[in-house]
RNA sequence: GCGCCCAUAGCACAACUGGAUAGUGCAUCGCCCUUCUAAGGCGAGGGUUUCAGGUUCGAAUCCUGAUGGGCGCACCA
């Protein structure tokens, strides 16, 4: 499907933008630089055209004189004056200039300019598309919460941030899929499971001094109160028996919360039975995976694939993965547990994956989980994690590696924490206290797209400061209102010029489009220029926050348009032709809105 | 102690991956609504890019060291 609509770009023989124009210009100059003996023959420059910063530069600049001043022999200005000698004629291009320390600044001509406009609505939703990743499969992961609660505000950050870089790679030409792993097996499932009875035989009228190391959040008592309509007494066990011979809890003489919520999962393993355990086990994991599930969809972020650790589990991909590093001879034996000679591909330390007691750790599913995705046949592998398990990259990439797969073929991006603050405050956030502010709320405080827009509006890798009250009190300070309040604007003009009995015609107005020649209009021109190389651009660094500094710079540049001149005018020629500009800028905030999973409106 | 990440205007963040005079939004100050949405525009002030060295035509960006902050160093998940 994908591959399909890259079909009309990549059909032109040449790239419609300017950019590559003059890169492509470059080229041959430096091929004849060659021929000419000026530089060597073995020389592979990397061509760099760039977006100008400072309008007396002209629109694109080249250091090609001054990176080649070496090879050359000669001073940049000197070499930058045979390489303009060199540049072959070309219409679009009104003058090239030699400046500063020995730039090549290129002007070029208002038609050039303006010819964007007509690429772009001739691609419309597709204009931006460009086939970085040559229709290479990738599956990106994140989010993956541990399903033991509801998601918080520092998971929204993941699934912002996870959701555009999904988008962005899909409009850069790769085949998205987008996964979530369930890790719903293991000692914090059971932790969850017990906590949930506990709280129902609470309900049932047993006293239970609740364990300092169970999951004490709100959302805890509703599952039991579902359980308790479900089942009625049927879980019912005294307080008596179910707390005989258990390890007392934390604070207590001879206390250990470890042990104490150990010994209570297996009482109630013992007690419920196999059957009856895994049934508020499944309601549990099934009330909170749902909730997660709905809380996303709400925030806009879907996925493919919700994959399970149990089922990994039930289906021997585990085993089948040791028992393959086995073979490779990269496990041992040690004081009765089973290591991986993560150490062979420089991790600091080798890694258990299989206990003395037996039990498997979370890395060995780790190993399996990943070799699996890699035997899906994907290309390429992301996997979006939060920065406190950057100690953990070394030994998944160890483990691919000695399953003979190419570590690079996993791209694991770090994103750093939210520290939010309330009140001035620093909050502390924790599942297991039940203390934090969950995605919900923030959702419905401030709104979907304030909340995806502030998100990914950072670098992933910065540290991210988010102050709760400035969030709800000032929302309408978040730049998303910004660009959108540019796109109603512009959908409110086309609407009333209709109203007005103008009818709109993009073909009239792309025609028209010499009338354009304000200070404005060039400028818009160029910003929509920009867009194909900036969404090309962040995607290959995995940085969905360029495309919303760019779109701060289009709405700017439309607002200020739509303060300096009347769009709805009586000259046709001049209504068309604005009309057109102004739905090209309409387009192109849809789309880059769209791979931040921020809504267009069309009313604000 | 060792390792990873970060440090840019009062605040929160950018800077085309080594380019020209370091930008944007808040906040502050001045001006602009009888016009297609003022959730807007125009202008002003605000910087030794934490510090000290180094690399080169050129450094916020690369290297070394220091300082400050976040995180990680389990037979936990």
């Amino acid at each position: 499907m994908l591959k399909i609509s890259f079909l009309p770009f990549l059909k032109l023989k040449r790239p419609p933008y300017m950019k590559q124009k003059i890169a492509q210009i470059l080229t041959d100059v430096v091929q004849q630089l060659k021929e000419q003996g000026i530089i060597p023959e073995s020389l592979n420059p990397r061509v760099n055209v760039e977006n100008t910063r400072d309008k007396t530069h002209g629109d694109f600049a080249t250091n090609l004189a001054m990176m080649l001043t070496k090879a050359a022999g000669l001073p940049p200005r000197t070499l930058a004056e045979k390489i303009v000698a060199l540049v072959a004629d070309e219409p679009l291009i009104e003058k090239v200039e030699i400046a500063g320390p020995g730039f090549i600044n290129f002007f070029v001509n208002d038609s050039a300019k303006f010819s964007i406009v007509k690429t772009l609505l001739e691609q419309n939703s597709r204009f931006g598309q460009c086939n970085v990743g040559q229709g290479r499969s990738v599956l990106v992961e994140f989010v993956s919460a541990n399903p033991t609660g509801p998601l918080h505000v520092g998971h929204g950050r993941g699934a912002a941030y996870g959701a555009s870089v999904a988008n962005l790679l899909a409009v850069a030409g790769f085949k998205v899929s987008k996964e979530y792993y369930v890790n719903d097996a293991g000692r914090q499932m059971d932790i969850l499971a017990t906590s949930v009875w506990l709280r129902y035989l609470s309900l049932c009228g047993e006293t239970i001094v609740f364990p300092s190391n169970a999951y004490k959040g709100d959302y805890i008592y509703v599952i039991s109160e579902s359980l308790k309509t479900q089942f009625g007494d049927t879980l019912k066990r005294t307080a008596l028996e179910v707390f005989a011979g258990v390890t007392p809890d934390e604070g207590l003489e001879e206390g250990d919360k470890e042990k104490h919520i150990d010994d209570l999962i297996v009482k109630a393993k013992n007690l419920l039975g196999a059957t009856h355990y895994e049934a508020v086990f499944s309601a549990a994991v099934d009330s909170i995976l749902l909730d997660i599930k709905e809380d996303l969809a709400g925030f806009g972020v879907t996925f493919d694939e919700w994959f399970s650790e149990r089922a990994l589990m039930d289906t021997g991909v585990i085993d089948a993965a040791i028992e393959k590093l086995q073979a490779a001879d990269k496990i041992y034996e040690k004081g009765g547990a089973l290591w991986f000679r993560s150490t062979d591909y420089g991790d600091e330390k080798d890694r258990v994956v299989v206990r003395e007691n037996g039990l498997k750790t979370y890395f060995a599913s780790d190993i399996a989980y990943h070799f699996n995705k890699l035997e899906r046949g994907f290309d390429l592998l992301i996997d979006i994690w939060g920065s406190d398990h950057h100690g953990y990259v070394p030994r998944v990439k160890a483990a691919m590696q000695a399953m003979n797969t190419d570590p690079n073929a996993l791209e694991v991006l770090l994103v750093q924490f939210a520290i939010l603050y309330r009140g001035g405050e620093k909050l502390a956030m924790s599942t297991r206290s039940g203390q934090f502010v969950t995605l919900r709320e923030l959702r419905d405080e401030v709104g979907c797209d304030a909340a995806r827009f502030f998100y990914v509006q950072r670098k992933s890798e910065q540290h991210m400061d988010f102050d709760l009250d400035l969030a709800v009190s000032k929302s309408n300070e978040n730049p998303v209102y910004y660009i959108q309040y540019a796109h109603a604007r512009i959908c409110r003009v086309l609407a009333l010029s209709e109203e007005r009995g103008y009818s709109f015609d993009a073909k009239a107005g792309l025609a028209a489009l010499s009338c354009l020649n304000s200070e404005q209009e060039t400028h818009i021109a160029t910003e929509l220029a920009k867009y194909p190389d900036i969404v090309a651009r962040a995607a290959q660094v995995y940085e969905p926050h360029q495309i919303a500094y760019y779109l701060k710079d289009l709405a700017h540049a439309l607002h200020s348009y739509y303060n300096a001149s009347q769009f709805i005018v009586e000259e046709e020629s001049v209504r068309q032709a604005r009309l057109t500009l102004i739905s090209a800028v309409k387009q192109v905030l849809q789309n880059g809105l769209a791979i931040l999973g921020v809504s267009a409106p069309e009313k604000m």
